[in-house]
DNA sequence: CGCCACGCTGGAACGTGTTCTAGATTACCC
DNA sequence: GGGTAATCTAGAACACGTTCCAGCGTGGCG
């Protein structure tokens, strides 16, 4: 699996990486307001200054833009966290307690987290190498949190994957209003126990 | 929580049944053709033989329309699996067997399988009811699997949840083409795992 | 400096989910 | 059977994601 689709992103002048980070906190503020349907990408371009071709040209869909705004702020939870890193003796419940925290991020900006969420779960193929590097983000996170000293075994990759499955799902159902913070919290403990086998 | 949101759904007249069962078998042979995007409110309002309104008065939203389908695709599932349970001594590879099994149902309509998911994650609070039907079912089945001689404990229940979670997860993960079938098998080895600490 | 290729702009246009309306049909009650 | 309220129909209309196009700037190259 090589970067092939992808025509190896050719460097952006300035005013371009200027252009591209207005976009996604344009985007990343309607959808703090609105959630999801409030990304209309009429509204984005205008506010961002920017015409719809140029929009499209840049994020080749609605997904797409989500998904690299998810991107953006799962990175700056990735660096928070690796600059203050969770304490505990146990691995699992570092891992839990990580995980939390990154929750809790995005409980305080709940309709951006759902319109960042709902993208994430609706992307068709078009979307699975931006998807992809989201869930490869996440994956690095938990490993951070195990704290390894040397390189993880086949159980432990195993049971990181379920952790995330776990994670991706339980946020999927706590914004839909079908658990509670508590249950989400128990359900990640619950996962976090296949580390410690 | 009561079912105050849902007017106690009146019963239906032979009629109404007919028609909610051609909608539902219509939007199913569409899906199965070419997926979500496939599944068109119009089409299937003229292929069913009801005005787009009648539509949108059984089903209120495409979203719905697929969720519903759903519900109806896992209780027949569902049903299969009760007459003819796996075998095996573990509890643990027999749920991850009956996933698997219930997996490569879905597996041969790639493309409803794709509609009935994506609309699954799609769903906003509005469908939420549906939805949790639907992970009822799910949780049924997996309990159904343990054959369970006495009621589940609370860790038993506790790790049907992560275990649905990684189902959930693994599914939207297999379906945009970002896992295979081997790794989804082994994601649910892993969360099954769990049953038996 | 002149020219070219490329990116950007404004805006029209299209497709599909969803809503709305006016009138026909049906189901139910007396 | 007649009346009435609910349901169904056909179709227009609207909203928003997406595509497309013609022309304008702009930056780099001879």
């Amino acid at each position: 699996m090589t970067t092939s689709p992808r025509p190896a992103a050719p460097p952006l002048t300035e005013r371009q990486e200027a252009r591209r980070r207005r976009i996604l906190h344009t985007a990343a503020q309607l959808a703090s307001r609105g959630g999801f349907e409030a990304v209309q990408m009429r509204e984005v371009a205008e506010l961002a200054g920017v015409a719809l071709g140029t929009l499209y040209r840049y994020f080749p869909s609605k997904v797409h833009l989500l998904v690299a705004t998810m991107q953006d702020q799962l990175q700056i939870f990735q660096e928070q966290t690796r600059k203050h890193p969770v304490e505990g003796e146990d691995p699992g419940a570092r891992v839990a307690d990580t995980l939390m925290r990154t929750f809790r991020g995005l409980q305080r900006e709940p309709q951006l987290a759902e319109a960042m969420v709902r993208a994430l779960t609706f992307a068709d193929r078009s979307v699975s190498a931006e998807v992809d590097q989201v869930s490869r983000i996440t994956g690095q996170l938990i490993l951070d949190a195990m704290g390894l000293t040397e390189p993880p075994t086949r159980e432990q990759l195993a049971a990181v994957r379920v952790i995330e499955h776990t994670w991706h799902s339980a946020l999927v159902t706590w914004l839909s209003g079908r658990a509670s913070i508590a249950q989400v919290r128990i359900d990640l403990e619950t996962a976090c126990k296949l580390l410690t086998l």
